[in-house]
Parts: C-alpha cells; sequence; structure tokens
DNA sequence: TTGACATATTGAACAGTGTTCAATATTCTT
DNA sequence: AAGAATATTGAACACTGTTCAATATGTCAA
C-alpha cells in the first residue's frame, strides 16, 4: 500500500492525468483503463475515484491539458505573424499537425461525449473558447469592419471547416482515390472561405 | 435454442443490423452490445459470429445502411434542384438534419475506427464515395469549368467544412454564448465557400 | 508512550463488455 | 434408422467502470 499522504490528492489528480496522456500516446484512446492509469502512478483503481468523480472527470482533464497545449502552439503562430491570411493558414496546419501528431489525445476532444443530461464544466467550456478566442485575432485584422460578435461567429464557421477536413482527412473517410494531402485541403478551404467572407461579406448567424 | 435453418446467414446477418439500428436509435452508442443484439433477434452472442467477423465488421455493415439513407435523402434533393447554390445549402441542412435526427447513428460513422492495421472494405468505401459524387452534382454546375478531377477534390473542401460544423455544433463544441443554430452556422459556410470558390477560383488539391 | 480517532488505500465484488470454443441439439443424407 | 454435418448454445476468459467494507497508516491527545 502507498505511504498516505505521500501525494496529496493533487499530486495524484497531476500524476494520474500525466499517466492518462502516456497511454494515450502509448496505447490509443481503446488502451486507456482506470486500472492502467492507477498502476502507472502506483496506486489502485479506487483511489482514482477519491481524487475524481469518474472517468469522465479524468478525460475532462485530459482534455483541458491538450487544449492547453493546442493554445500554446496557435498563440505562437499568431505572435510571428505577417499577413493575416497566411496566419490562418498556418495555424489551421498547426491544428493538423498536431492531430497528426497526437491522433489519440486530439480525437479524444470530440468523441468523448457526457453521459445524457450532464453538461460541460464552465472550466473546460473556457478553455475552448479561449481557443476560438485565438483564432478571431488574425481573422479580426482581414475582416476589421466586423463587429466582435459577428467575428467570433464567423471564426467558428471557419474552424468547424478545418476541424472537419482533419477529422475526415485523418481518418481516410474521405475517400479520394490516389494521394491528397490533407493539408493542401485545408489551405484551399481557408483560402476559399476567407475569400467568400471578404468579398461577400460575412452571412452572420 | 432457436431451430436451426429458421433463418438463413444472410437473414440473421438483416436481422442483426435492424437490431443494432433499433438499440441505437433507443439507446445510442454506448447501448450498442453483442449480447443484446442477439437477444433482441432470439439468438446467442456467439451466433453473430458466424455471421460477422466481429462487432466492427456488425458496425460496418449498420454504417452502410447508414450511408444507404443518407444517400437517398441527399439525392431527392439533387432531383428537386433549381439553382445550385440552393441545392448544395439543402443538401448540407439534409445532412444536419439527419445527424440531428439519428445521431448514435451519424456519429458512428465517424467515430467506428477499424483496429490498427485493418483497412475499410471496398463495398463500404465505395458508397462514401458515391456521397461525395452526389454533392459533386451541383457543384459541377457552379463550376462548370472546372475539371471532373478537381471537383472532387473541392467537393471534399466543401463538405469537410459541413461535416465539421455538423460535428461540432451537435456536440455543443462551439461554445458560442447564448444561442446559435447550427443551420445558420452551415449555411454561411456553404455560403462563403461556395463565394469563395467561384470568384477565386479553386484552390486544387 | 500509548490509545483513540481519522482517513488514505486497498481488494474484492458486481454487472457489464467482446470473443472463443467445446459440447449439444437439430437437421440432412444415406 | 444410423450417421454425418452443422447451427446454436452456454460457459469461460480477460477485460471494463464503479462501489464499498475492511484495513493499514498517520495524527493527535492523554
Amino acid at each position: 500500500m502507498a505511504r498516505r499522504n505521500d501525494h496529496s490528492r493533487e499530486e495524484i489528480q497531476q500524476m494520474a492525468i500525466t499517466a492518462a496522456i502516456a497511454i494515450l500516446n502509448a496505447e490509443g484512446q481503446a488502451g486507456l483503463s482506470t486500472r492502467k492509469v492507477a498502476h502507472a502512478i502506483g496506486y489502485t483503481a479506487g483511489t482514482l475515484y477519491l481524487v475524481f468523480k469518474n472517468l469522465d472527470e479524468l478525460i475532462m482533464h485530459v482534455n483541458a491539458a491538450t487544449l492547453d497545449e493546442l493554445h500554446m502552439l496557435l498563440s505562437a503562430e499568431v505572435n510571428r505573424a505577417k499577413n493575416p491570411t497566411q496566419t490562418i493558414k498556418n495555424m489551421a496546419l498547426v491544428y493538423l499537425q498536431f492531430a497528426r501528431q497526437h491522433y489519440a489525445r486530439w480525437s479524444l476532444l470530440f468523441t468523448h461525449r457526457l453521459p445524457e443530461g450532464e453538461i460541460i464544466p464552465e472550466w473546460l467550456e473556457n478553455k475552448v473558447r479561449n481557443l476560438f478566442v485565438l483564432v478571431g485575432l488574425p481573422l479580426k485584422q482581414l475582416l476589421p469592419t466586423l463587429p466582435d460578435e459577428d467575428c467570433m461567429c464567423a471564426v467558428r464557421v471557419l474552424w468547424s471547416g478545418v476541424h472537419g477536413a482533419c477529422d475526415l482527412g485523418l481518418n481516410d473517410k474521405l475517400s479520394l482515390g490516389g494521394e491528397i494531402k490533407t493539408e493542401v485541403l485545408i489551405e484551399s478551404l481557408v483560402e476559399n472561405c476567407l475569400q467568400g467572407m471578404m468579398q461577400h461579406g460575412v452571412t452572420v448567424c
């Protein structure tokens, strides 16, 4: 038995999150289990339930870490920005690259669904919102006359597309014979979408 | 024990698929299990393995049925087409509506992944391809000078966006405060994307 | 220092999962 | 009617998430 007070609840929580991420990287989403996480940190499955309500909560914390990492990568792209269109393209490509390199964690962001009735906690929802804010920065430069509220909507229009392309592309659900680089598809999507928004004006939500 | 030869293998297969769909509708993706499907058709789990290689194969057949249904709905929209832009918008909205009404089955199309190394069988891949062909019809009208090959690419650009918007919208992953109708978001995406393609030309894959 | 209390941790249990396979029940053929 | 063929079962295996009584460990007061 692990000596009590060896680790605070917060420490155990953090260890579990780190272990879960390692398992996801090594074995994919199907390999993740409470017993495996617990074993990896030298505890028993039961202990996890002292620190998390259930597996869903652990997963939400893993997702929070993933969103933080994405925020870092994308904001780096915003900071070295030259022209807004290129910046948005680069952000989309960074997003795709992350999805490719950490597929299990990335897809967990979207495949994880809470049981019927439960709703996403604020601390997690905010992290999502902040990512959209980030993409909104270069978009705002591109469409300076667009009210902030409409811009946040335009961001979602744009990023839904980028996300969908990543999703279908990485899952081979595009079934485009031969070789088509998802990168090129995404650049095309961003290009066309931005062109449409600039010339035609954003049809606001 | 069910009398042997009560049902042919093909019949059992079809019964299992139908039962699986019913379970998905009633209990969602998490409620689907081999024992439940087997029980629903008056057999035992073991029997399913005489007819399907494993659960993955049953799921692929369920997905095939879903794709067929989508094909029907979307082709109805193509047939009553007036102008191409509106047709594409309508198809996107029908897609969203289907996703909303049959969420479990729709999301199963995308969340289901074969184990590492195995690849999608042709009979399923073809059904996906045919859906893209369908969307390509009105798009081709809109961009008559675009070579067929490039058009098939443009379809994927466009539909990736539509799909992403459905996915994020239905999963509340957009975290847009207040109320934003996914319908409106999709119309905006299609509108802007098509405008971009028409005015700026398609950046081909 | 010892005894009493508090609690961190475990391990077994429960109900479920996909999957396999020997045993069995049923039909078909000779 | 006997025997071959096979459809079907049900138990077994190794998992899963989750709960909870029992226990081991630490803390604090006497």
